[in-house]
DNA sequence: GCCGTTTTCGGCCCGACTGTTTTCAGTCG
């Protein structure tokens, strides 16, 4: 799918227009163009294709004619015309903290700064501080920025952000004046990476939270602190924004720092049409609240059934919400079991007995046991005697075990040339097969692709494990086509996983939404390789939340029976 | 650039903080 790509070039377009000061009304149409693609579940080739994508809203004529031009000839020209008329290395100026467009293109004419280099350069010199609105304190600001975006390491996942969060909740929500905290902004949407962290608070006391959040153990640095909100730096780069409002303004304030902006603004439209006012203090009508005190309430007033925080991404949910045809979005408490588990047979830390143990202490009634096959030696791999044994083991174990199953299977590696790692015979005596790829990944897409379609093929294979191998922040997905990928498993019924892992969170939101339009059946797992790494499954709902799924899309939210007459399916097919 | 049961032209979400300003621009979310 070219959605990825074309996402990118609306971006690098709005770059250059905004650095070269353009309308900024118009760079933000190519902006919200990106993230429309971005967020897309459907190929935006089909889309183009049949003529659907121009009656996205926000896909206009001009955008809908430049991604007619990307699909058939893998460029936009006007992005290229446009990207010769400035230097390369003023688009990554925009990521420096504290430095936006107008002070880039006003360090371009001026000075000549053209790179990052050159930058440093003129914040040394002294003609930086003849340039209009600049004075010492700003130059020392943009010097601040240069330093943390050179130590920056981008954006961190949720699972590391996430308990960091936290953590600042539970030390501010012990003082007195803090009538309610929250987690806002993406964290509290579970994106799968997070940039900084907003915390919302309702206090008629400001001074004394932002005095106590500024002064809490972990800052590092103070970056900003006003009567109503502060910026500060913790654990190296992460930054953590406070708001503080009003508790009649709680609502309102919830739903404004929540975001995403993309969703405010959809609000905000809404209020417009309806005579009203959004912002962050409450739903007015003239001067007059109609509505603040709650999220839900705000949005009833605005005709809306309320909007689960990972929805708000207008990816659909408003006009949903209009008609009150919401999902009934799957919960953590719905998952009946574990159906990606490691023990210490291969690279697991832990006992099979300990493992299924801490997922009885979660409240599940099942896990499937899924060591490496043998061809993966690093990770111990199991060859086939070693498996027939664990097998027995499983076996003595359910014989102990009250309310509690464990299951028999395999994390079966898919061989480079598209066979699985153990024979069919054996395979169809286990009872979860997940088929995975650990290598080849730099294979072309037609390669790697056919490795999984085979895999799929295999009734045997229940389930395809982490189906494009990305690693956030560290590995790219390898090429795999997934629209063939789910439509070959819709075809044959063999589910997807979306590997809870937070580095993994693959199949991510969007794959997972577009999977399950297409009939594909979910299953989400940890991949634990230790009892602690079963918390991941929190990361995981959240993420199938994101991608709209409800339980009964969940193939591990379903009771043993239930499970186990899926997993009989190859049988009766 | 996008959009329209008030509009095909003239709007486009709204406010806090900072620093450079004597009334506001730039950045951020």
């Amino acid at each position: 799918m070219k959605n990825e790509e074309i996402s990118a070039a609306f971006q690098t377009l709005a770059d250059v227009l905004e650095i070269k000061g353009a309308n900024a009304f118009r760079v933000n149409a190519y902006r919200r163009a990106s993230r429309i693609v971005e967020g897309l579940s459907a190929d935006i080739a089909e889309l183009s294709s049949s003529g659907a994508v121009r009656e996205i809203p926000g896909i206009g004529e001009g955008t809908a004619t430049l991604i007619e031009e990307y699909l058939e000839t893998g460029k936009m020209s006007a992005l290229e015309d446009e990207r010769k008329s400035i230097p390369k290395g003023l688009i990554e100026l925009l990521e420096v903290p504290g430095l936006g467009p107008k002070t880039i293109g006003l360090l371009w004419t001026k000075l000549n700064v053209r790179s990052l280099s050159k930058l440093k350069r003129a914040l040394r010199g002294d003609k930086i501080l003849e340039l209009p609105g600049m004075g010492k304190k700003k130059v020392e600001n943009i010097r601040a920025g240069v330093t943390a975006y050179e130590s920056r390491s981008g954006r961190l996942t949720l699972g590391v952000v996430l308990p960091i969060g936290r953590r600042i909740v539970e030390e501010l929500g012990r003082m007195r004046e803090v009538k309610r905290i929250e987690l806002a902004g993406s964290v509290r949407r579970y994106r799968e990476t997070i940039g900084d962290i907003d915390v919302l608070v309702a206090s008629t006391s400001p001074d004394r939270v932002i005095e106590a959040f500024t002064h809490l153990e972990h800052v590092e640095e103070v970056l900003a602190a006003g009567s109503t909100k502060a910026s500060v730096r913790v654990s190296g780069a992460l930054q953590v924004d406070l708001r503080v409002v009003e508790p009649a303004s709680w609502g309102a304030a919830l739903v404004y720092f929540t975001g995403s902006a993309d969703h405010n603004v959809r609000l905000r439209g809404l209020a417009i049409d309806a005579g009203l006012k959004l912002n962050e203090y409450a739903l007015l009508k003239g001067e007059r609240a109609v509505a603040s005190r709650t999220e839900e309430a705000v949005y009833s007033r605005l005709g809306l059934s309320y909007v689960p925080p990972e929805l708000r991404e207008d990816r659909g949910e408003i006009e949903a919400a209009m008609k009150d045809e919401l999902p009934d979005l799957i919960e953590l408490g719905d998952v009946c079991g574990d159906l990606h588990v490691h023990s210490d047979w291969s690279d697991g830390h832990a006992t099979i007995e300990d493992m299924a143990l801490a997922c009885r202490r979660r409240g599940y009634r099942y896990m499937s046991i899924n060591d490496h096959s043998k061809s993966l030696g690093i990770a111990h791999g199991l060859a086939i005697e070693r498996l027939e044994r664990q097998m027995e083991e499983v076996d003595a174990l359910n014989a102990r075990l009250r309310n509690f199953t464990v299951l028999k299977g395999t994390e079966v590696d898919i061989l480079s040339d598209g066979n699985v790692d153990f024979p069919d015979e054996l395979l169809e005596r286990l009872d979860v097969v997940v088929a995975s790829i650990h290598s080849g990944f730099a294979q072309s897409s037609d390669q790697i692709t056919g490795r999984i379609l085979s895999a799929i093929a295999n009734p045997n294979v229940d389930i395809i494990g982490h189906p494009t191998g990305r690693l956030l922040g560290s590995r790219e997905p390898y090429a795999v086509d997934l629209e063939r990928v789910m439509n070959a498993a819709a075809e044959s019924g063999t589910a997807l996983e979306i590997n809870a892992y937070h580095e993994r969170l693959d199949l991510n939101d969007t794959n997972a939404r577009r999977a399950r339009d297409l009939g594909v059946g979910i299953v989400i797992s940890t991949d634990s390789h230790r009892p602690d790494d079963l918390d991941s499954m929190e990361l995981g709902v959240h993420t199938a939340r994101r991608g709209w799924l409800r339980r009964a899309d969940v193939l591990n939210a379903r009771t043993l029976r239930s499970l186990r007459s899926w997993l009989r399916r190859a049988d009766v097919r």
